[in-house]
DNA sequence: ACACATGCAACAATCGATTGCAAACGTCTT
DNA sequence: AAGACGTTTGCAATCGATTGTTGCATGTGT
């Protein structure tokens, strides 16, 4: 038990502390802070009368002295698609190991889920002076906003596709090619009739759908139907049951553009009577914890969350140092 | 290349701008607050000098100052089972809409994942001088730290269980009444040699094997066998293995004590050629929006995770205005 | 012309810590 | 006994904002 009936007033600053110790505030800060410049007695005293009293510094006034904050802004840009939330599993996965990475170097963590409206949301979030870092949970449709934020500000990595010549650091996998590995598993299983289910607004999501079409194109098939679909679970049901008669007779492989995509999409046609992977194949794309769950399990393509989100903390962690660490493609 | 072309040297505080624009610090920081106290055509024009150079206040100083900080603290304590993950889905999923809630209201979030080692933690976090308010999701086994904190820090909302004469503030649902109702399922369905798959460390937990009991007494069966197996996604696949030869000849019905479990069970029935729910049955808990998605369809204990969230954020919000709201508790 | 109200901006205190520098002290050398 | 030195401690500036109070111009009423 720490205080209870020995702790009569509260004590909510160093100076009260110092003025119960007889000491200056300078001396308690640095007893506090255990430096040797101090003696090692009254160093103890006072530490002990802080453990009395349950005192502890207050952090924004040490981190606004110090200039540092030792917290990571983890923020979700929800350019498009506007309502998507944040309890999307595949935020929430890359979250989780992102946390789980970070207060391990005891860094905490600010969450901040963004609809870009003003055109310098990053910027004050950048800047806002609490932040050591930044992580950046996708592109969404704010890829020049990025871009010129990068310019000036160090500290900060983005999941996400890398464009050659692009500043911002960026953590992600191949999209492009991750897109044609799923066509070509929908292609080997025997599917011609290829249709992809998302939509194109973001860079990641374009460049599946491309790597789609070259796997398409390079079997010689003709290129695979576009079913708009958009990524918040809300609407995506209705998007899918929108799309689903179509299935069957135009398309017979479905490449989804995530796991939530497919998982949903592979509900809707056991519910229809369709199974999968008898009558049509479908592929996702993330490789969610979850996914591994479903039964049929969902062919999937990794997108190995946890290694990207170590890359991403440690390419942060040099930035934060000073060093420039380089955008990293994973296999 | 620093910045945009206009833009030569970058202002970092009030200081400076007030140099630049001819005034002092005060008339700035007014200015910059839009406050009708200085004159239209000066605030207009030190707004405007502030967008050019790109300037925004320093939110920690200002906090510093102000004393309140827009911060909500959402902390997952992991005091039984350290190799717990913050990327556990029903963590990631209750966090998913706690963000939602509090960015909607203008909240930042900061996001801990403590592991209870020293016993101040909560202490730790909660005069941290950075927050506003706590969330804390789930109580492990932290009943008494966490009753200790509550009787003289206000603004902290539990999501958990709730006993008579308790201090601290909880949001949650009745666990013991919805591991009757799994254990009901079950026998409804036929089912005599039940299950419980999970640990009792946790007041929730202990709560919903209590409950399967009580149904299991009410029914005239055995007292069901107790399956331990850890939370932590990593380990549990292991414990289902070491439990699964049991079933099919010692049990027939079995209650999860979460949805994951219930899914890694499902899942490792089916390896094994046990079907789900021809051979046995099982019940989850939870309610994760994912369970909707399997196949087959988890039968699970609604813990409506949103409607919670909402919950603990307008309790918070009254404790944090100075009103005392009391322990909720869901049907 | 005088008293008085009004609008606007400057001054300085404040939030709660950290830290370079100087001063006070005691000890040791010569 | 005086000077040199090392150990502790206090003083005061600093981080970057906010805000109550004060003071100076104006404009208005008589």
């Amino acid at each position: 038990m720490s205080d209870t009936p020995s702790a009569p007033a509260r004590i909510r600053n160093i100076a009260e502390l110092a003025r119960l110790a007889g000491v200056s505030t300078g001396t308690v800060s640095r007893a506090l802070a255990d430096k040797s410049l101090v003696n090692k007695d009254t160093r103890e005293r006072i530490q002990a009368l802080a453990r009395a009293h349950g005192f502890r510094p207050n952090q924004m006034a040490r981190r606004l002295r110090i200039q540092e904050t030792k917290v990571i802004g983890v923020v979700v840009p929800l350019g498009h698609e506007q309502r998507q939330h944040l309890s999307d599993p595949f935020f929430m996965a890359i979250l989780g190991h992102l946390a789980d990475a970070l207060t391990e170097n005891g860094y905490d963590i600010m969450l901040s889920r963004v609809i870009p409206d003003a055109d310098d949301w990053l910027e004050r979030i950048v800047d806002s002076g609490m932040l050591d870092g930044v992580l950046l949970i996708g592109q969404s449709n704010q890829f020049e906003t990025i871009e010129r934020v990068a310019q000036w500000y160090r500290p900060m990595v983005v999941w996400g596709s890398h464009r050659p010549g692009q500043i911002h650091c960026t953590v992600g996998v191949d999209n492009r090619k991750g897109g044609r590995l799923a066509g070509e598993c929908l292609i080997r299983a025997g599917r011609t009739r290829l249709a992809f289910m998302g939509e194109a607004v973001a860079p990641e999501l374009k460049d599946r759908f491309d790597g789609l079409c070259d796997a398409a194109a390079a079997a010689g098939l003709p290129p695979p139907l576009k079913l708009d679909t958009h990524l918040a679970s809300d609407v995506m049901a209705e998007d899918i049951a929108a799309h689903i008669h179509r299935i069957g007779t135009d398309v017979d492989g479905i490449a989804a553009a995530s796991d939530l995509i497919a998982m949903h999409a592979v509900r809707a046609l056991a519910d229809r009577g369709i199974r999968v992977p008898e009558d049509i194949s479908v592929t996702g794309f993330d490789d969610l914890p979850l996914a591994e769950q479903t039964i049929p399990r969902l062919t999937t393509i990794s997108q190995s969350i946890a290694v990207g989100a170590r890359a991403m903390v440690s390419a942060l962690f040099e930035r934060i140092a000073g060093n420039d660490a380089a955008s990293v493609e994973m296999a």
